[in-house]
DNA sequence: AACCACTTTGTGTTTTTTCACAAAGTGGTT
DNA sequence: AACCACTTTGTGAAAAAACACAAAGTGGTT
């Protein structure tokens, strides 16, 4: 009977040893369950083993049911290998599985499919001991990829630190960026800034995001940049960005609801020059979004904002008392002189296009309330009939007032 | 009794002459009825002449009054001094008027009230005396004015041609800068490049502005370029200057309609610094009042073109394919595939804020077929409910698709 | 406390807008 | 020519919004 040696090569040697060893196909994964190696074993094996190869990942909804029923967790606390029985819903038959840890810290996992007999104790411990070795490779590998890792966030954050490339990074970018795609740098903005936990629980989930590609990442503060590309066709990256986009933030602010995460995204770009306009752009929508989350709840990209991308700029202004809107001012005066709220009222007006019952039941006053409010807006501004561009710079007047107060 | 001498060392001094001569008030004005001099004759005067010399000008209800009348043509056409009946509607009371020409060109006039009794035939002849007298002195005047207002000209342009100020410039531009004062730089642009006699005819109609102060002037091919400030409080510039600039507006167009002048703003600067930008805003205005002249109709300054602005510079990002807007892409597509004419009709209903009527009648059609319309487009977009931000975005990528196309 | 001007809410009524549906028109295809 | 899918216009009913008006509330002033 073939027992293991004390140490192979590589990981893929060491899965197909066992695999011989208990006559039974192996795979190794990193604690990402992304899969690391696995057994050339000729045995039939089930759908979970073939998608999870196949996209070198194990399958979302499998791994989902494994921590959903609390396999994954015995699995985790368990020294020992789990004999754990088929889960047909997910494609998965029978296996085994033994954790790969040092200390607490989880380093992956090896699985074993079951044949038609059932795991032998023998077996099991040679499971256990392939664990044992597979932890010093996994410790080698973890620790390549940190240091890499590491390396390349420096450099994104060295990147994005000044407006103008130099040329050796100009060099490096190039050989990193993705060739005739349309890039983006995203933000997740979070509440607090972004702990180790908290940074490992992120990449994780942005890993297992399969509508984006990423190039380079980097935490700086309470900011997690991305640098990444849609693997849509370029002439829909637009829809399927913003697709994604609302998917992603409603994952994120549900799992993590304490952190109260926040996407900026900015414009497409193409060329690697552009990182550090592109940050700008997103760094100014999640500075937007964070004055104004009720208004901009559903912008995620610099494209959504639209023309709030006015309101810091005219802010600025009001603030250097070189602008102000007749209109807006002589609101605010009256406003301060009759403790109401005509300002408020007219800006609300204009988001919900007219409509009385909207605004009415948003600021939660009667509906005969606002119509008199703006009877009263009229007779003070005569702004009877305004057309778009006017309605919109009195709205922006009025929002870059309010960012000024807040700032 | 006295006669006039062959010439004078002003002009002052030849109106206390010819006042002298024959016994009454004399007032001599230049072609712009700009008060030039006038005796001090004792004699009691009618509000007319007493305003004119507070003002240091005719005041324009009695210069029309006079033109309207016919009179002022007939003493421009005489070569003789003319006895004009009293018109009390306007404070004038009886006078004789004799134009000062040289060949063809008005050069100004010498004024007259007349006393109790008629004027004589020898009265007459000494004002004609002094008509000619007053033609050297005006000639000398005019020739220094023109060379003075050629080289402030051209001054102007200079400044004008670059963003940065050289040193030598920036210090005569704050001799002559107002002190404290918000200052505009307007354009008034015409359909043809202006000619002498456009620009003489401009710059008479400028000099009337009562609510403006001048401060310098330049003819730019199709462009009358002014740097002017208002004379109201500082606290209510904007308002003034929007009244003035739809009054002014329509001045302009009533007496110029052959040349469809049209005018354009710049915000208020307060350093010299600013000349250039402030141009370019004023140009901006201009431009974009051109390509859009119903929408911009009313929107004679910076202020007003409100977002705007945006348009060139989002124009020129559609035009690099760069940019597009997925809602207004999707709806030309099936423009062009269908004949209908979705984009325009969004256009419009959000311009006229969702009234179907207005849209309707605006485009000449039903306004079942703008609901017809609306509810297709909705199926194509779904813009259900979208606010103001959105909606200002998607008229503006509409309006930058257009500015493109006109380019 | 009484008064004032102004604001908010509730009530029915009137006006406006939307909707459903039918009929007629349009332009391209077979 | 017949057919198709789609667009435009017209009609009256249904729904929604605006309006007028009364009553009650509010806050400051005399």
């Amino acid at each position: 009977m073939p027992f293991l040696q004390k140490s192979y090569e590589s990981l893929d040697s060491l899965a197909e040893a066992i695999g011989q060893a208990i006559r039974a196909p192996i795979t190794i994964e990193n604690r990402h369950h992304q899969l690391l190696a696995y057994s050339t074993h000729p045995d039939s094996t089930d759908p979970a083993r073939i998608a999870t190869i196949i996209g070198r990942r194990v399958p979302e909804p499998v791994i989902e049911d494994l921590w959903e029923s609390g396999i994954l967790r015995e699995v985790i606390n368990q020294h020992d290998p789990v004999v754990i029985p088929a889960r047909l819903a997910v494609g998965l038959g029978e296996r085994a599985a033994v954790v790969i840890k040092q200390h607490d810290e989880v380093l992956g996992y090896i699985w074993s499919l079951a044949r038609t007999t059932p795991f032998t104790n023998q077996e099991l411990a040679i499971l256990k001991e392939g664990a044992t070795i597979a932890k010093k490779l996994l410790m080698t590998i973890a620790m390549h990829e940190r240091r890499i890792n590491a390396e390349l966030e420096r450099f994104l954050l060295d990147v994005l630190a000044s407006p103008a490339l130099n040329d050796s990074n100009r060099e490096r970018l190039n050989e990193l960026a993705p060739i005739a795609v349309a890039s983006r740098l995203t933000i997740i903005e979070c509440a607090q800034p972004i702990t180790p936990q908290l940074a490992e629980r992120l990449h994780y989930v942005l890993a297992t995001q399969e509508a984006i590609e990423v190039v380079l990442h980097a935490i700086d503060g309470q900011q997690l940049l991305i640098w990444h590309y849609m693997k849509s066709e370029l002439s829909d990256e637009e829809t399927a960005l913003l697709a994604w986009a609302k998917r992603f933030e409603r994952l994120l602010q549900d799992k993590f609801s304490e952190s109260e995460p926040r996407l900026g995204i900015s414009r497409r770009f193409f060329e690697s020059d552009m990182l550090y306009a592109a940050a700008e752009e997103a760094r100014r929508v999640t500075t937007l979004r964070r004055k104004f989350p009720l208004e901009l709840l559903n912008s995620h990209a610099f494209e959504q904002i639209g023309i709030y991308q006015l309101v810091p700029e005219l802010a600025r202004r009001i603030g250097l008392r070189l602008e102000t809107h007749p209109t807006v001012e002589r609101l605010q005066q009256y406003d301060s002189s009759h403790q109401t709220e005509l300002e408020t009222t007219l800006e609300w007006y204009f988001y919900f296009e007219g409509n009385v019952k909207r605004v009415a039941s948003h600021l939660h006053i009667h509906p005969n309330t606002v119509l008199y409010r703006m009877r009263r807006i009229e007779e003070l501004t005569n702004i009877t009939q305004v057309s778009l561009p006017e309605r919109a710079m009195i709205y922006l007047a009025i929002k870059a007032g309010q960012y000024r107060l807040e700032d």
